[in-house]
DNA sequence: CTGAAAGCGCTAACAC
DNA sequence: GTGTTAGCGCTTTCAG
């Protein structure tokens, strides 16, 4: 419990304050016999660093902090993972706040990670419709999945190409009447929608019906949605079922097999987003991705990229100390299509570990 | 990215720093009109405290720092989301760091926490089997999901119990024959399956089979062994499974019936650990609950309970200096059985919006 | 290479 | 109530 400080160590190693100080922040500067010297201090008294003194008396630290809409989101996981990742590849720490759903919780631990002075922040904001950017922030931030038009750095899943890809694999596995789902309100949904309209619209002989699972008597899950499809008589089903998300079209496939309907015999289903929590299911779904993962990554490289400029530009501030440029890069994490079973489109039917196998770079774990 | 400070605020409102500084940490020691004055000016020029320096002068801070093993597994997650409802309902901020599976990054988070002051550290070993307490922290430190002998603040679900009340629910439900899948090496899976084996041993009549998922021609996944099972003739096929992760048993459940069998008609299925990852399947799974948002509650409970009484302890410090009492406590969540379809004991089978929405205090969200 | 000294931004005593 | 002052633990000059 006692705490013991820096110069706890000097004592103890026999050196003075400044040489613990340089040992630990400038290894070359001592003479590795001394460096040992006070290595074996530290561990023999249980010197901690205090973090925050280091930071008041010295600059920034290496660490950078990640504020999430919500823990239970896979999304949100995913660039979480991506971000982490990217982030101890080069050598910085991540540290990750809730925002709980609340966007005063958000703008709570942003002011945290600011005023605790990490290098930079990503914000996956909770409100991603209606959206403002924070007051000007002495870090480097960046934002993740929204869409502004405010100057800044931003990364988001190009969602409508999402809806594109999807579309367009259900129309070359020969679809004829597709049912869209998903629901309006939620912005990711509603730009695949949009994606997946425009692929459509050179179809016109291929019906598409577009229901929105929170609306009116719907229930918005995608199990009932399956089952009542289901009832549908036989000559009136459509053939091909578009789930706006891997989780309610992983639904579809539940409900729809309870019902005794074969999928993708009977019909076919397709998800979007690429969400390995949706994977579990009897038949490998056929989605879009990456999403989240590659958000959190590219995030990430370009605050660190953010970062080390600032960092340069202090370097040498004698000259550009106004000439603060704006600093504005918009990047659209581009999709891939991940054509499996459920579409008929796969090499066969694999189980889940199998699957996330193929794909290591999601980092999927195991969501055991 | 101009850095204002307590004093810049203070110029701006023409009072002096102190008074800035009392109106942040003692409102009601400033004149409201003061107060009015000050909260214009740190408006005006987007002041931001730094929170590294507030460290450093005053003491700690009302921020909980959580050790994560990993972001991609379930049961991490509980626990970050039910630390995070308790640690908000005592206004604590929390912190999340990922170990990433890597022990020594556990223990660099570690001292990060402690050294940037957070009040208190909750730890989710990366490693659960052969743990060895880290050297005495400054700050108190809760352990989650390890059992140790050694002296310290702990909080593990039951997994025993867990596997005890799933196993007499199969007993009660006329299990005959039970096949009951795994990993051995897997500490919480082997706790749970001593706990089954314990309410097994009193029904010497029914036949008990242990399948060690991870080993020899064994596939890994739920899915595969339901495969398996499915294969075997009716009349040597086992009438329940029990799933010691519920992944396992969502897996064989969708392997069953890719198989042709029903649930539970054909067979029963259960599962254990209360994961709702697992709960989206066409059929709704037996399982036991809570675990790891319980975990996660209890956890911060007991740490801020720690955190006060040592608080408390430094007040009035004059007497029991060096009587530092080693404090400790070993919680063991206590687990509970939600019996569903999967085992022919529910009311019915539900979405899976609707079966979150019965246990709101598992705060199971929609993994959307 | 080493040791002394000057703050980093803020809080908590104190005096005014 | 308000203004002043002494550090919190550490990194960095800067002379030795």
């Amino acid at each position: 419990m006692a705490k013991v400080k820096i110069i706890d160590v000097a004592r103890e190693a026999g050196v003075s304050l400044g040489t613990v100080s340089n040992a630990l922040n400038h290894p070359e500067k001592v003479r590795p016999e001394t460096r040992r010297l006070i290595e074996e201090a530290i561990e023999r008294l249980g010197y901690t660093p205090n973090h925050s003194a280091r930071m008041l008396a010295g600059g920034r630290s290496a660490t950078l902090g990640l504020v999430l809409p919500r823990l239970n989101h896979g999304p949100s996981l995913q660039i979480a993972n991506g971000a982490h990742t990217e982030a101890r590849k080069h050598g910085y720490d991540l540290l990750i706040a809730n925002a709980d759903g609340d966007a005063d919780l958000e703008r709570h631990y942003n002011r945290y990670f600011v005023g605790t002075q990490v290098s930079g922040v990503l914000i996956n904001p909770v409100e991603t419709s209606h959206w403002h950017p924070c007051p000007t922030l002495p870090v480097p931030v960046v934002y993740l999945g929204i869409h502004s038009d405010e100057p800044g750095l931003y990364v988001t899943a190009d969602h409508k190409a999402q809806g594109r890809i999807v579309a367009a694999h259900l129309v070359a596995q020969g679809a004829r009447h597709v049912v869209i789902i998903g629901h309006a309100s939620n912005q990711s949904m509603h730009l695949r929608l949009e994606g997946a309209r425009e692929v459509f619209a050179d179809y016109p002989d291929i019906q598409v019906d577009a229901v929105d699972a929170g609306e009116g008597g719907v229930s918005g899950d995608g199990y009932s949605l399956g089952q009542q499809i289901a009832q549908i008589a036989a000559d009136e089903r459509p053939d091909a079922v578009f789930g706006l998300s891997d989780v309610l079209a992983a639904g579809v496939i539940a409900g729809l097999m309870a019902a005794g309907l074969r999928v993708p015999d009977d019909l076919m289903v397709a998800g979007c987003g690429g969400n390995p929590l949706a994977w579990g299911g009897a038949v490998a779904l056929t989605t879009s991705a990456p999403s989240g993962y590659e958000v959190g990554r590219k995030g990430v490289q370009l605050l660190i990229d953010a970062i080390e400029l600032a960092a340069e530009r202090d370097a040498g501030r004698l000259g550009a100390a106004a000439g603060d440029e704006p600093l504005t890069q918009r990047e659209l994490v581009r999709p891939f299509l991940l054509a499996r079973a459920s579409t008929g489109s796969s090499s066969g039917v694999l189980g889940t570990a199998s699957q996330s196998a193929l794909i290591p770079e999601l980092n999927l774990g195991a969501y055991l």
